[in-house]
DNA sequence: CGAAGAACATTGCGCATTCAACATTTGCAG
DNA sequence: CTGCAAATGTTGAATGCGCAATGTTCTTCG
């Protein structure tokens, strides 16, 4: 017979469900606004900038936003028309293309990052005590290492 | 100038995302293959089971499901479609139309909310204590409370 | 070396979602 | 009572994503 979530079960993950939900809608709201970056968008560019030379191969930061080839093409398409990533065939590997943070896109990461880590303040962690924080990340923790390796080792610019 | 996350926080940040995605996928992946439902299709019939009378009229529907009224329009297509709802003009109000549960749909349900139940517990309960169990509830309510009432108050199904 | 198979990026197609426009109905102000 | 604004649901156009198929390049193994 199925176990049914009790009360604090069910709070916990409820809770989860509703307050990413918002959250999440609000940063992109605010993102949209004030920079017209989708979060999606700024997602490319966060990790792009935080890359070993502002660029990464399609193949991997696809598998980092856990988004498909295909969406990962079209998503690029999008910051190259506007500006701020540029395509970059590899020199090692001819498979292989490269999207690359332009000028522009550095810019647009250092003027949009202040807002969402200030989102993120004002939605989530502002209403937290340092207890609940810490253990937000144990808890978090303990459930991404029982978890099959997704995003396995080999990075570390997270 | 913007204060940038600390460590704590940012794993608190970085881990709820990262293990919310895991998690609604695996949910989604689960339910799908065993029962032919989305997780969004899911959450139709779950918000419906629980309702009086096993109806909801589509706009309160819609926000519930933080949907648009064209985004719900459509995924009730759908699930009339299947068979699992039905559409029934509102007697009081000509403007509304019901969605309804219907017996297909009722079994429908029964059948997923055990799968769906032991995903949240194998991807996320079982890897925490009761105590965080505890913690995460707590923290949730404390960012919702401090929420401007999206869902407001009317409502006691849930 | 050479061929088979894997890896990578893109494209076509279908599906789900949102926004804007619309038609109908209700509620309220005067 | 009248008329106008708000509420409700649907449709059309546009967007974003995933899956499957494709073309290219690399790698591995006979």
């Amino acid at each position: 017979m199925t176990r049914w979530l009790d009360d604090d079960e069910m709070r916990a993950w409820r809770g989860l469900v509703e307050v990413m939900a918002g959250v999440e809608a609000d940063l992109e709201a605010e993102l949209v606004e004030r920079h017209g970056l989708a979060v999606g968008e700024y997602g490319v560019l966060v990790h792009l900038s935080e890359a070993e030379g502002e660029a990464m191969r399609m193949c991997d930061l696809a598998a980092r936003l856990h988004l498909s080839p295909s969406g990962l093409t079209r998503r690029i398409d999008g910051l190259v028309r506007t500006g701020l990533v540029r395509r970059e065939p590899s020199k090692e590997d001819r498979r292989v293309m490269r999207a690359v943070l332009t000028p522009a896109g550095r810019s647009a990461i250092h003027a949009a990052a202040p807002t969402h880590v200030d989102g993120v303040r004002r939605h989530l962690l502002d209403h937290l005590d340092r207890t609940q924080i810490r253990v937000l990340g144990q808890a978090w923790a303990a459930v991404q290492a029982a978890r099959p390796n997704r995003a396995g080792a080999p990075k570390r610019t997270d």
